[in-house]
DNA sequence: TATGAATGAGTCTTCATTCAT
DNA sequence: TATGAATGAAGACTCATTCAT
């Protein structure tokens, strides 16, 4: 069952959610089509639960930059790891991002905001560094930063070009660095 | 016939090209199922076909632009335009990212590139503008301009926000005032 | 199309509703499966439209019957009639009695009442027959005659024993004879 | 196991044999669903069981009844109890004919008479009843009374109208009263 | 003896596409 | 040129049944 919810989430990822069957994720995972029915009861569920994977994996991502203890280092980090990412951005799209923009069709009513949920849970980890940084834009700023992140993707995507990604990160990156933050010394904290 | 592709270009870009069958298009457009396939072999050239759609409105726009005596005014303008458009933005998407995104995963080989090629159309025309204004990396920051608008689109349209394009886009507005430009002179040429 | 009802409305009536698949009927019709869905959305559709190809049997048949001037001779012309399909009963039942037992299970609310509606179509007609003959118990022996009816079918078929059928279609009609009526002369009204 | 089978039996009256899947019974009785066959090697043999598990309770209820000294009494005492339970007919139809009804579709050649058994039972005590009452047509007699009782209770469901149960449980009681008997002394033997 | 998980055949339904007229 | 009907290849989902433990 990890199993599945892996494979759901990279094939969902490369194929689209319309595209990619159930029969492809028990071929991924490796299991009969049967079997899948027994921890999913539809399809959606089982794209809810590739989103949630993605949630993990950010979680696990958000966790490990924590660590750092400059919450500038943490957005600088956050901006390299998705620089590193630039191939598969380029091949695939953000997953997160694609996921989003698929869901967002898929139930009539759009009732559906799950997928909205995973960004805003990067929104809200990213505004959090930068109110540490003692902006009171944060929120803002976390708007202007993850947009960025989610435009080079489509963009590298759609020409699939990885080198947008790198060019953009660095730019990104000279960004944070210039810019103004809070009261000296806020930044530690 | 033009009715068709017309009513393409929205059927598909509100529901998705893989949530829309030709039905749904034919409907749209007031005209027998049947009668689709007399102008359109498959769906694909149908999709094609609103892809064009979008490619024409993206001509006229500019052509529009291209009235104003200032790249940097017509950039601005470009700007505002977007931001006239965010309803539509947070419920459906920027039709060009999110038709390209689809249709990226649509053909296994990946040989579509041609959804990409309606985004460089606009990639050009900023490129062109940035060039106009004396910046030698004019397609840098074509990419950041364009990046920004597909991020913001693909925000506000997964948190349902048409907000967030006003804030992005009143961001980008200064972004561009505060540009330095090229050589004085260069910017009317 | 009516080759396909004719076609669902003796093969369900054959093999039940659950048992009977859409290829089953499509098979019975000769058209292909696909073909079913242009003229029936789905598989309940094809099963009302069974129903009603029952209650067009049933309107033909007491539009026959109607033809005879004396409402007793209606009435025992319809017992007869049964009993002439005292094999199809003995064999398959009948198909607006088993119908309306298997539809009534087939709709959680219970919602689906059509089944009934067919029922009713015929205890009105025996009930306006009884009317006719003076009797102001009417829809009470309309119960009775209709009701002995579908528990001698059903007696047949579980038994597999068409003389049941006869026997007792022989005793509806002595009871139908015996019948005191009301005042004389409003027979032939 | 008992559980099982007195659960079967009322999951199947109440769904439909079609209708109800293991996993139902299996929720009703409040055993694992794989626990099920340990008893009962296929669906089949439970229908089996929920079938017997009906002939017991027509057996305890002709045994409750045969303590009455007149068999005309035990036959009006039957009619009582039919109309006693004229809210589950209403419902969902009397489970011996509607099961007798389902299990003559379910098996192609129809070699399984099974269902028609309990029905039999039935119908060999009303028999034996009539013929204590020195009726020489005792068998069509019965015929009749249990024909009435199916008819009664498949217009009921039908029609979802409880009160058919009772107008006709009385006129089968007073149809009874009126009947002629066989040799005075006869009826206590 | 007991059971959660696994399996795969079967069923309904959708839809791009073709075709006769 | 126009179109209602036809077609068949998938795909989601169900469920009786089996099995490892």
């Amino acid at each position: 069952m990890r199993r599945l919810t892996a494979a759901a989430a990279q094939v969902l990822h490369r194929q689209g959610v319309e595209r990619t069957t159930i029969a492809d994720i028990a071929d991924a995972a490796d299991v009969p089509v049967g079997n899948v029915y027994y921890y999913f009861k539809t399809k959606d569920d089982l794209v809810q639960a590739a989103l949630s994977e993605h949630a993990g994996h950010l979680a696990d991502l958000t966790g490990e930059l924590d660590r750092l203890p400059d919450p500038l280092d943490r957005l600088k980090a956050l901006v390299a790891g998705w620089v590193d990412q630039r191939d598969m951005a380029a091949r695939y799209g953000c997953p997160t991002g694609t996921l989003a923009a698929e869901l967002d069709k898929r139930s009539e009513g759009g009732i559906d905001v799950e997928a909205g949920k995973v960004i805003r849970l990067l929104l809200d980890w990213v505004g959090h560094q930068f109110r540490e940084l003692g902006r009171s834009d944060a929120d803002d700023l976390a708007i202007t930063l993850v947009g960025a992140y989610q435009g080079m993707s489509l963009l590298a995507n759609a020409l699939r070009d990885p080198e947008i990604m790198t060019r953009e990160g660095a730019r990104l990156t000279r960004w944070l660095d210039a810019l103004p933050t809070g009261t000296p010394g806020a930044r530690h904290s």
